[in-house]
DNA sequence: GATTTTTTTGGACTGTGGGTATAATATATG
DNA sequence: CATATATTATACCCACAGTCCAAAAAAATC
């Protein structure tokens, strides 16, 4: 993705906050990034192509912070758990997600109700496992569930304090309200063994859900890509996170925490430049390699 | 509401329900009702005034048939609430209604939203005094909390099971599964005094639910024009329940719970028949007027 | 039955917006 | 310099919401 294309995806993003997806007009977003309509449909070949680079944008930032959040901490952690999810509450909020996400499954258009449906069912097969993480084994076949439960109960919980509320909303106070909910229903529901969901549809979301596989090869080539072409213009510390990365991933056994925590340093320096998205792809990709090293010990 | 504007009511909706409410073109509409331009932007000023008056439409009925389930039956009992609330999901589903109110909020149209909004906050309303009837007073204060939780638990989860599910959805069923999460819920909350939402709120809400006022003057012309329209057609039998519910109207003290049970059987009686839209306008009017008796009593 | 009023008709017309097509121009690449 | 690719500007097509209006049909009124 070029920079030229960012920059429409920003503008556009920036337009679909202020008006709405709707209210929005292709042209619009000619006016406002100063190109000419071939370039857009150059970029993009429908207007929800364009918002669909948005959303896929979002989900990126989100899944990186996400990963990063988790680095040295335990997997059982509630408070991480409601920090992650907050991520996804805030980054919506903060790019107006949530009514254009909303909308995708409204829309007569299959393709975007399709993308949608994905990028949910996705998110519940993401909290589905987390949930195990944190309340055990014998929490399994009632994840599902809860996860099902908790998304309902937040989001809808959000949507009205937002609409009935004067006041800011607490995202991560909303959170934390509703996992205390979980706690209750979860222990009740594994005593009562009572659940909605079958195995079999657990077992259809966990496919949803297995990322995109990536080699050690083009993680790092795509490291020294990078590295070659900002070559003159990198900072000799920032040089030393690459280095760092690119050696320990020829190591025999590489070290998943170090990386992790290297990354996310990068990451940090990074942020707000030219490169942020670049570096975040990046780190998107480490993150999706380190995760199939610990699966593979 | 004269029976042609209701027939193209009733196409519409059908055609909402078929191809969506985006799908659908007006000239589809008049296609299918077989009328023209010019007839259906009399009866609607746009597009978006003929889904209110469906969706109007649907929340009648559901109201209606609310009414009916509660009639001789204690405001606590558990399983007439459940009913209750399935009948909202039925209705909705069989109308295809669901998509289209949800689309309504993310429409970028803000005279829809404020639409939906006031629905939605009035469902919320009568939940949360309904949660009171079950629960007893002491469940006042979460009352608000538990019917927010509730009603996101049972939206998406039926959202989720209608995207995943190849079998059809038991709408009685996903109801009281929810129900029996907010036993637990509602006890834990009491218990440990934790809500989200505040009392100033919960008085917002009320405000909204009060429902139309209607005298006994109003009433009992009402149910004389229809009976004087419809002279030569009723049976003797259905006279009858005009009559009685007139008189027992005169009465110094009319008997609510009589006024219900007739009405219900007047509805039945013309359940499927040309009338049933104008017994349903009856019957809801009714329905207001024997609750302002009981609230005055 | 004649007259007036209301409803309906059907088509022409406007404006907006998504998307296509293309010839000319600019920018990079080798 | 030459060739390939990206960009621009503009005109154009189509679908659709909504307006307008004069004529026809239907209903109400006398």
């Amino acid at each position: 993705m070029n920079d030229r294309k960012r920059q429409v995806i920003l503008t556009a993003q920036k337009l679909f906050v202020e008006k709405g997806f709707a209210a929005t007009s292709v042209q619009d977003i000619l006016d406002e990034a100063k190109i000419s309509k071939g370039t857009f449909y150059n970029y993009f070949s429908t207007k929800n192509e364009c918002l669909m680079a948005i959303v896929n944008n979002g989900k990126d930032e989100i899944t990186v912070r996400r990963q990063e959040l988790l680095v040295g901490q335990k997997l059982s952690d509630k408070q991480i758990f409601i920090e992650q999810i907050s991520i996804r509450q805030q980054v919506n909020r903060d790019r107006n997600l949530l009514p254009i996400f909303e909308a995708l499954f409204h829309s007569g258009d299959s393709e975007l109700r399709d993308f949608a449906q994905k990028h949910h069912l996705a998110e519940l097969s993401w909290m589905t496992g987390r949930l195990v993480d944190i309340y055990g084994k014998k929490a399994k076949p009632y994840a599902l569930d809860c996860a099902v439960l908790m998304f309902g109960m937040m989001q809808h919980t959000m949507h009205i304090k937002v609409i009935s509320a004067a006041d800011i909303v607490e995202v991560e106070a909303l959170v934390a309200f509703t996992m205390r909910r979980i706690d209750t229903l979860m222990e009740n529901m594994i005593a009562t063994s009572d659940r909605l969901f079958q195995q079999e549809a657990l077992l259809a979301f966990e496919k949803i859900n297995s990322g995109n596989n990536i080699t050690k090869t083009q993680l790092t080539e795509q490291l020294q890509n990078f590295q070659q072409c900002n070559e003159n213009t990198l900072q000799p510390d920032e040089k030393q996170y690459f280095e760092f990365i690119l050696e320990e991933l020829v190591t025999p056994n590489p070290r998943p925490f170090l990386i992790e925590t290297v990354t996310r340093s990068l990451r940090e320096a990074f942020t707000g430049t030219d490169h942020a998205f670049e570096i975040r792809e990046l780190a998107l990709n480490i993150g999706e390699y380190v995760a199939q090293l610990k699966k593979g010990v």
